[in-house]
DNA sequence: ATGGCCATGTGTCATGGA
C-alpha cells in the first residue's frame, strides 16, 4: 500500500489540490497537516465521494491533522494520552493493521521563543507516547510535518540554519531519539536526488531556487523496515497555482 | 538584483508559519 504525508497549510484553500492528488495517485493513506479548520468544516463528504475515509482533530485557524483511507480506521485516537495540548497536533488509528500516527510537530519559530520551549515539552511527551504506542503496536509509521531537518544534507544551506529553529541540537536530538525507539527513516533507506526537499519557502522564489527543508518524514518501525520499497517526494503539487509551501512524502509499503 | 510570501480572523493590520 502507499501512504503519505502533506502539510497542506489549510485544507479550506488546498481540498482541490488534494483531490486531484488522490484521484491521480490513489495511495491508499494520507496523513494531512494544518487543515486549519473546525471538524464541523471538515470535507468529510467530498473526500469519501472520492473513496475516502476521513478522521481529523482540528481547530479554527491553527494547526489541525487528519488521516484519510481507502481502508476502513480503527482504533481512533487524537491526543497524547496525559498531556494536556490545547492544539491539535496528533491523530491516530490503525488501518490494514499498520498503526498509523500523524503528527504536526510544533515549529517553535526561533529558539529564543516560547513557543521553542513548548516544542521541546511537547517532543519529550510525543516520545513517551511513541514508546507506549509502540509497545502495543510492533507495526507502526509516524508520518508528518516533524518540523525538525535531521541532518545538514537535508537543509539547502547548512551554514545560514547552523544552530537555528528547525536544525539545533535539541531537535535533532529528538529526531534522534525517535530513531532509538526502533524507528527508521523510510525515505533514506533508498537512493535520492541530493538536495531533495518537502517544503520550500514562499518568500525569495524558494522553490524555483530550491532553497528548501526536508522536514516532513516518515519513519517505520523495525517491523515494517522489510516491507519498505520504495520512497519519494512529489514535487508536483508544489508547481500549482497557489500551492502549499509543503510538498507530499510517499512511502510505498508491501503489504 | 541580497528583496521577494501566504492564510487567517481579530480584518485593511497582527500573528504564525519555517
Amino acid at each position: 500500500m502507499l501512504i503519505a504525508t502533506w502539510n497542506v497549510n489549510s485544507l479550506n484553500v488546498r481540498l482541490p489540490h488534494v483531490l486531484d492528488w488522490l484521484n491521480e495517485h490513489a495511495v491508499d493513506v494520507l496523513c494531512l497537516q494544518e487543515t486549519k479548520q473546525e471538524n464541523s468544516k471538515f470535507p468529510f463528504q467530498a473526500l469519501a465521494d472520492a473513496g475516502y475515509h476521513a478522521i481529523h482533530a482540528g481547530q479554527k485557524t491553527y494547526n489541525g491533522v487528519a488521516i484519510l483511507s481507502k481502508h476502513p480506521i480503527q482504533e481512533v485516537s487524537t491526543a497524547i494520552p496525559g498531556f494536556a495540548d490545547e492544539q491539535k497536533r496528533v491523530i491516530a488509528a490503525t488501518i490494514n493493521g499498520v498503526r498509523i500516527i500523524c503528527a504536526y510537530i510544533p515549529n517553535g519559530q526561533s529558539l529564543e521563543s516560547d513557543k521553542y520551549q513548548y516544542k521541546l515539552g511537547w517532543l519529550k511527551a510525543f516520545t513517551e507516547y511513541l514508546r507506549s504506542e509502540l509497545a502495543l503496536h510492533p507495526k507502526l509509521a509516524l508520518l508528518g510535518d516533524y518540523n525538525i531537518a535531521p541532518e545538514d544534507r537535508d537543509v539547502h544551506d547548512p551554514k545560514a540554519w547552523e544552530g537555528q529553529v528547525l536544525v539545533s541540537a535539541p531537535e535533532r536530538q529528538a529526531f534522534n531519539d525517535f530513531l532509538g525507539l526502533g524507528l527508521t527513516d523510510s525515505f533514506r533507506l533508498f537512493e535520492q536526488a541530493e538536495a531533495s526537499f518537502s517544503w520550500w519557502d514562499y518568500r525569495m522564489a524558494g522553490f524555483r531556487r530550491n532553497l528548501g527543508m526536508r522536514i516532513d518524514h516518515i519513519l517505520v518501525s523495525n517491523e515494517l523496515v522489510a516491507n519498505c520499497k520504495a520512497s519519494w517526494i512529489d514535487k508536483a503539487p508544489r508547481k500549482l497555482e497557489r500551492p502549499s509551501d509543503h510538498t507530499p512524502v510517499v512511502l510505498e509499503l508491501e503489504i
